[in-house]
DNA sequence: CGTGCCCTTGATGTGTTTCAAACTGGGTGG
DNA sequence: CCACCCAGTTTGAAACACATCAAGGGCACG
């Protein structure tokens, strides 16, 4: 790996190469811990299976939390609601991937989560997770972890919504999104893009025009091919290069 | 509490009028869990109380994860650094507050903790609280409700910096800052801000002179008085009012 | 009594939003 | 099977909010 000052890191660094670590821009909770096939444990506690077909909600804010949440197939997002109809995308979750951390700190869920594709999860009643972790402090570990993880997230979103340009997000997003569905075992370089502009647009800050004159952008600069919602990664490093680019 | 459509709620509602939860605009984990009074079962794995002089640092990001703190007296910022030298103030501490949530993931601190005047604060070991959280089901509770929060705190600034616009962001954060010194004791109505227009700005996602410009907007339209550091709230009302105009 | 840091204010520049129009593809019903 | 429709997308032109650049002022500190 040549880059040593500006790569994307998604995934934990290697012990040798902590130092300073710099920045991982972006990311849902990484891997080791929030795919199944990793965090086999806390699956164990799965319960129900639960199939949320698209479009339709797996919870609303203001809902008592009753279960947690871990994506089986499909795709999600959350999102924060305004009395006014607007609206903020906080995530989007992919197979593996937790929903509903969120609630813990009220007993109610904070956002609504959406599924964004007919979708299937594992339902985690609360109670008796909280009972398996009094059991295990390896589970206990592996949950606090978690929760860290995505408290890690929004500070990463947090440092790309407040300094860096529209150019900046959009690529960083793509990038993200790349390399979280080839963990999955998606192609590393071609990418279809489960929502809408708008909601790309709601959870970048920016508007939905916005989103797609970057996308344009980076289709002339030849760094990618957009045919709709399929994305084809023609030079990955430009992309990384983009993504790093720290301004406004 | 004459509106019902646009209060800010940093504090859980009262759970008769909870139904869908308007959002908490921003904040710290709310007081009930976080603040010595409260959270006096967690704070009694209090180890050594240790000073740190203002503008020094408490941890910085990479350094291996050994103790959480919690802040005692004086205010911390954490933040993010980029090999250029810019940096994202992801928050700010009071005492009572947290410091080190975000490390427990990977094991390492993701940001700097810098205190912002002379500033005490607790140490929890690592290990040792682990252990105590073994024991007690009531604590580990306790724990993942503030790590609950802190997650919630992230979603609600990713809305802040995503879909308001600077007016909204001050004004925002100066009632945020009032309520969490008021419940400390401060006056409800005055506040002395610690930190420098580059840092708020930084937390805002803003350049300081647009910080400066947001004040100065607010003092002329009778709002509030500024002299340098110290804020008077002079209609707090008014305050709430710009920071719930949901515009950009 | 300077010297340096922080803050304010003005003038100008620019990236993103807003507004508007045209295009696309998928789905539906005639 | 085609025509239509509609949600989503692209693109352009104009407006605007915030950033940038620059200058001046105040307070704290040595």
């Amino acid at each position: 790996m040549p880059v040593s000052h500006a790569s994307v890191r998604l995934v934990e660094p290697a012990p040798s190469e902590v130092e300073r670590p710099r920045l991982r821009v972006v990311g849902l909770p990484p891997l080791e811990e929030s795919h199944p096939d990793v965090a086999a444990g806390l699956l164990e506690l799965a319960g129900t299976r639960r199939t949320v077909e698209r479009g339709s909600l797996l919870y609303r804010s203001g809902d008592r939390l009753t279960s947690l949440y871990v994506v089986q197939s499909g795709l999600f997002k959350t999102c924060l609601s305004l009395e006014d109809g607007r609206s903020q995308v906080t995530g989007f979750q992919l197979s593996g991937e937790w929903l509903g951390l969120d609630s813990i700190g009220s007993g109610r869920h904070h956002s609504d989560a959406v599924a964004l594709e007919d979708a299937a999860v594992c339902t985690i009643g609360y109670e008796e997770l909280e009972s398996r972790l009094l059991e295990s402090s390896e589970l206990r570990h592996q949950f606090q972890r978690l929760m860290s993880r995505e408290i890690v997230r929004g500070h990463d979103m947090m440092l790309l919504l407040g300094s860096m340009c529209a150019e900046v997000r959009v690529a960083t997003f793509l990038l993200d999104l790349t390399q979280r569905m080839h963990a999955r075992g998606s192609p590393a370089t071609s990418l279809v893009l489960r929502m809408t502009r708008d909601e790309m647009g709601s959870f970048l800050g920016l508007k939905l025009e916005t989103v797609s004159r970057m996308l344009s952008r980076m289709r002339d600069l030849g760094v990618l091919e957009v045919t709709q919602r399929h994305v084809q990664l023609l030079d990955a490093p430009a992309l990384q290069r983009l993504a790093h680019r720290e301004e406004r």
